[in-house]
DNA sequence: AATGAATGAGATTTCATTCAT
DNA sequence: AATGAATGAAATCTCATTCAT
């Protein structure tokens, strides 16, 4: 995305040319793909899109499936790395730990439901069965990553005795149930951007199903 | 397939004949989407499978797109019958609650992983961009649909003060969001096929915690 | 060749009109092919050569390789048809031997030399190793087949006393190389057209060199 | 091959060090020319296999018409000389003319049937049509000369009355025709490797042959 | 002199769709 | 109503060739 924006400076000699017009073409390709879909994306709009000519695409990345795995994994990348960043807040067992979730939950929801993202799920469930190496590799890099992570601060908040969990795993995936959940219909499969307002609401309320289940007695609410 | 075969006998001209047959090709063309997308599918694909030549398709579902429609509409009503008559067993207030609340998930579950069902989530991610209007009308005839039957009934449990509920839609769609939260990882985004010992596992606790936080205090374990 | 002008009469709906069009298809194929290679035509080019469009072409032969074999095949059965009809003159034990195999030997030569065979040799020499089992089949069917009835017929003439030899399948290898070796040089690899004075003085040339060779002690000359 | 592995040793300046580069990509066109045909091979490939960057290629060579014309007169080049190093055995009038002329047949069948000159026949039967300057500049410089050479032998051997022969002419172009004209169908156009015992035996047919032809009355076995 | 990168042109093949029967 | 045949349009991918270094 800015990458093509950069490659745009000095896009004539600069030594860095090769790194900038594949990631502009990777860019232009999850753009396309994204729009379209991977069947109906075709190889020579990408290539517009990347302002680069149709056998560059080809030099660069091969073919259309290798293609599609580069751009998938470099977007998979990228979210990824947002959750977990989100997630450092639970770090420490001190703090207002309902607030935390709270906002700990609302940036995963920002980032679930930001574009890259929701374009990043429609296309992978539209193409799992026809990639489902593709599948694997980025569902164990990525929403099984974020998955674990959270079980991890979860277990420790428990240690502190901060929450009661005898299953972190499960904990984990029910917290993130609650909050991803619901918004399959609410973001109409992500084609429709979800106002934040609505997004803290269901954080709210993921937060406060959460605790009454698993928080100690004295200290639900 | 064997609507296929139903329409050989007296497919000249008998009223039946012609509803068999739009209904064998309805049937193969959303084995054929369902297999490969709707981009890569092609309609000589389906005319074949279909046993039928390829103008027929034309002559009684006018295009590709039509064909789409038509296809994912007649699954999408076999599915979601099937959840409201799991939804069913949730009426009356009387009974095992606990019991019920598992056996009504296990049963959403099922139908939720089911072939047709997965099949249907994929089709949908895939072209819910290209097919804002098709998506639209079947999340509002199916997945909202649910949501509200669940809500009604929650809302008669807590009429009852069997739960303790403030807000049904919220508490419907928290329900929902435990149970097929988790099935996203699970299976694979729908290509893996998940063992019902692992649904009724799910479904077990999707009730414990939603009765942890929406129980009323004495009825809680 | 012919059936192309064929098809141009009544090509609208003539019963046979789909024979009619796959022998356009195969005609201007073998033309195309044999003016430019197999590598260099494209497909289009013979579309265009058979008045049709190119999907008609897909749709009758499949593809390009299979175009190739169907269209060398039928040219190799009307070359080796002539050449046995040639052949048919060395039946029978009487009459002027001398000048029968001269005008057999320049009929062979005709056939060898005319235009569609010399582009089916340089067609099957280019690709030879791009399709042996091509070769295979058309060789058999082809050079092996003339071989094997000249050898039959000299046979015959051995055992009726006209001819001496031992080993006619070596006897007519050897009057086919002295026929169709010369060729090669004078014919340019095919490319230029010998003039039938020329033919008929290799012919002779053939067989006064088989017959010094092969005549029995008194008939030689 | 090791052409390339030469030009590593001191390829920066030596004189030397241009000549082996060149010869290398001939080297290389050749095989894979032989390999794939003109049509389908692809200068890339070339390059790869003279280990070579695919400019330089264009800077030795020009374009791919120049590439192969020069790779073919190349080996014509090579595979003339030695059938005229195998005519230099019929100097002299002395001898054993018989084993001489097995001998010699021998040799020149050899020739004929090595892998290299299989392949250039093939590649000029391919492309005749498409360079036909290239065709008579190779044939006039390579059959052609090598059946004058033969003719001016024959006519020594006749006028030192060894053999009977009115026109040397034709009688180099029957030998010549009783050598090669049965490798065709016997090496399948140039695919299949004969064994030398088959070579042997064609090459003795042929010296009887001609020589029931053209030896003199006493000599003729 | 040698090369990595880029490109315009064009190849094969497939698809949705329509005629004529 | 059902179908075999035909086609215009477009997709993926390759190739010969040239810059800029």
């Amino acid at each position: 995305m800015n990458a093509a924006k950069t490659s745009e400076t000095g896009s004539r000699s600069s030594p860095r040319g090769r790194i900038d017009k594949r990631q502009a073409i990777l860019d232009a390709a999850f753009r396309v793909f994204a729009r379209d879909g991977y069947g109906q994306s075709c190889v020579r709009e990408i290539a517009d899109e990347a302002r680069v000519a149709k056998p560059t695409v080809y030099n660069h990345l091969g073919d259309k499936e290798t293609l599609f795995h580069e751009a998938l994994q470099a977007a998979v990348g990228r979210t990824v790395d947002r959750s977990l960043a989100a997630l450092d807040k639970l770090r420490g067992s001190e703090g207002d730990l309902r607030a935390t979730l709270e906002e700990v939950g609302h940036l995963l929801l920002q980032n679930h439901c930001c574009a890259e993202s929701q374009a990043l799920r429609r296309l992978l469930n539209a193409e799992a069965a026809r990639f489902p190496d593709l599948l694997n590799e980025i569902q164990s890099a990525g929403a099984q990553r974020i998955q674990n992570a959270l079980a991890d601060r979860l277990a420790r908040l428990a240690l502190a005795k901060r929450l009661n969990i005898a299953d972190p795993e499960q904990a984990s995936e029910q917290f993130l149930a609650l909050l991803t959940g619901p918004m399959e219909l609410r973001s109409r499969l992500g084609t429709r951007q979800v106002p934040d307002t609505e997004l803290r609401s269901v954080a709210g309320a993921a937060r406060d199903t959460f605790l009454l289940a698993y928080a100690p007695q004295g200290e639900a609410d």
